[in-house]
RNA sequence: CGCGGGGUAGAGCAGUCUGGCAGCUCGUUGGGCUCAUAACCCAAAGGUCACCGGUUCAAAUCCGGUCCCCGCAA
């Protein structure tokens, strides 16, 4: 079966990965977002996806927009039988989902209807849910409304980021992918309209969705720590030398004890501790702008003027 | 030429503006104290101040150049 791939980043790389080595299974062209200008030094990168196809030999189409007539007229030509789509960046116009006979199906981190939209991983971390998921469907014209195929759960635990949930997605999402495949084109499977129920979108995440805000509770802070790891990340900002320095926090434990200061307040007792609106923070692993990431313990050695000082928006 | 911070003992940092004995919090080693300890006290070892050149009686510090690390932006 002919089957062209839609992706872009690294999440995609692995279900690309995984298609291009099945039996049934022929990749004859992956379309990613275009090349752009990476780092301090803008050097510019091809899509993650980009970079697995040419490896195989694969054609990849980068388009400015896919609205164009020529666009469909190219995807028609190669007659596939088949598009998967899994984190393409772009909304795709029906026009084209509707090209190949088998239709299009798309992979959906979460337990679908629950969490559509672009950010379901985060999301599920920021709520504290004890399990989320990944969905195979088909797609419609909706943002993530499509019948749904399969569905697999994942678990999620008090340490888990969107980095190390981005990896229990990768250990099962694959294989469910191809296996739901294989049974939709051979009639086994029977798309199931979505429940109307628990239909909230997800938002698209800013940069400054990571400014952690220290009214809220050290529970909250400490899942956004989660949540936005390794991307937008949480920060503050410090005080140092007369400077307002970026303070990115990469992980953090939090306790209930409730400090009597007010909310951002730092004091070393063998920890970091930052009192929160409702419970105490203690960081664990941090970087001030200029320096390199270091754990808890080594920034309180170079830093101990900074002992109950406040952290600011 | 996108903007900015940094490189000083094993770790993390101050000192640089205003040139004048190489410092701080730890760690390490040895000793002491203690029923005992990651606590406390005493002592010691550990430095190419990123690299190259210049100015100066004198450079971590001032000037020129090089390399490396990082934050922002895109």
């Amino acid at each position: 079966m002919k089957v062209i791939f839609f992706g872009t980043p690294d999440f995609a790389v692995p279900f690309l990965y995984k298609l291009i080595n099945s039996d049934e299974i022929k990749i004859v062209g992956v379309v990613c977002q275009k090349d752009k200008p990476v780092g301090r030094k803008s050097v510019i990168t091809p899509p993650a996806t980009k970079t697995l196809a040419i490896k195989h030999n694969i054609p990849v189409y980068q388009f400015n927009s896919l609205k164009k007539d020529d666009v469909k007229n190219t995807l028609s030509e190669i007659n596939a039988d088949m598009y998967i789509v899994v984190a393409y960046g772009k909304i795709i116009p029906q026009s084209i989902l509707d090209i190949p006979k088998f239709g299009s199906i798309n992979v959906h981190p979460s337990l679908l209807p629950k969490y559509r939209g672009p950010s379901p991983m985060q999301e599920a971390i920021l709520n504290g849910d004890k399990q989320t998921g990944v969905s195979i469907m088909l797609l419609d014209s909706g943002m993530d409304t499509g019948p749904i195929l399969e569905q697999i759960s994942i678990d999620l635990d008090s340490n888990d980021t969107y980095i190390t949930l981005e990896k229990k997605v990768h250990a099962v999402g694959p294989s469910l992918l191809v296996k739901t495949i294989n049974e939709y084109v051979s009639g086994k499977k029977t798309p199931v309209n979505q429940a109307t129920s628990d239909t909230a979108v997800t938002r698209l995440i800013n940069r400054t969705d990571g400014l952690i805000d220290w009214d809220k509770t050290a529970i909250q802070i400490d899942r956004q720590i989660r949540a936005y790891k390794p991307w937008p990340g949480a920060y503050t900002y410090i005080n140092m030398h007369n400077k307002k320095l970026r303070l990115k926090i990469f992980a953090a434990t939090f306790s209930e004890k409730q400090n009597k200061t007010k909310s951002g307040t730092i004091t070393f007792n063998k920890a970091i501790e930052i009192s929160t609106g409702k419970g105490t923070l203690l960081i664990t692993e941090l970087q001030l702008e200029g320096k390199q990431k270091m754990n808890a313990d080594a920034f309180i050695k170079g830093h101990i003027d900074i002992n109950g000082q406040m952290l600011i928006k």
